[in-house]
DNA sequence: TTAATTCATAACCGCTTGGTTATGGGTTTG
DNA sequence: CAAACCCATAACCAAGCGGTTATGAATTAA
């Protein structure tokens, strides 16, 4: 089920939880251990950041014994690019002329 | 100059401040006045929002006498568009066969 | 079995933040 | 001029959040 795009803004606003996603989305799947060496924050900031993430569905888990795997759902963005188009939609939508709205895009 | 999505992010990610700017997108120009009359807060909470979202690049304002107008400037989303699809980039790229992409991205 | 490792949770703390009311500058109206 | 109006700023406050350390459950290694 599609998620309102609330969850996502608050889950990619802060610069760490952001990091982290990059991270996944870049070099894949990693372990808490891999995430909190190259975070900059505590093993327990990091999994709370997990959380949130998660929460958002914006990564997923897979437990391989005391390991946690994490990857990134960058599907769960879909949201977040519908809201954006869907915001640049309604703008354009009130001007029949384009060269008008180009004119006012480069104001 | 563009700005880094870090600003857009914190910007976009409350709710209220959020409304303001959709009510900007779809509607246009409005005063201070008439986004207060919507917003469910005071007007200096207004003013605040409408300051957070200025230094986004997201708005602009124009004076008239009294009055304050505020309007959209939907192309400072583009960052936020460019991070967005970069993200899914670095993800789809870590996979030669996109069979195999399309699988994972219905897991 | 004992020790070490990995991660999540609990408890706590300081800062940020979104809200309020109060106030004042600038502008129009009477 | 005086009064009303529009908006921004200041000052303050409660709540949320991102960070920490401490701890424990689960798993692996010795």
């Amino acid at each position: 089920m599609p998620r309102s795009p609330d969850l996502l803004f608050r889950s990619l606003a802060d610069p760490t939880r952001r990091a982290i996603f990059e991270g996944l989305c870049r070099h894949g799947e990693q372990t808490v251990g891999a995430l909190t060496a190259k975070a900059g924050v505590s093993q327990p900031a990091v999994s709370k950041h997990l959380g949130v993430l998660r929460q958002a569905g914006l990564v997923r888990e897979r437990h391989e014994g005391r390991l946690t795997h994490y990857r990134a759902q960058p599907k769960a963005l879909a949201p977040l690019l519908d809201w954006t188009s869907r915001m640049a939609t309604f703008w354009e939508s009130r001007f029949d002329d384009l060269e008008n709205l180009l004119n006012r895009m480069d104001q």
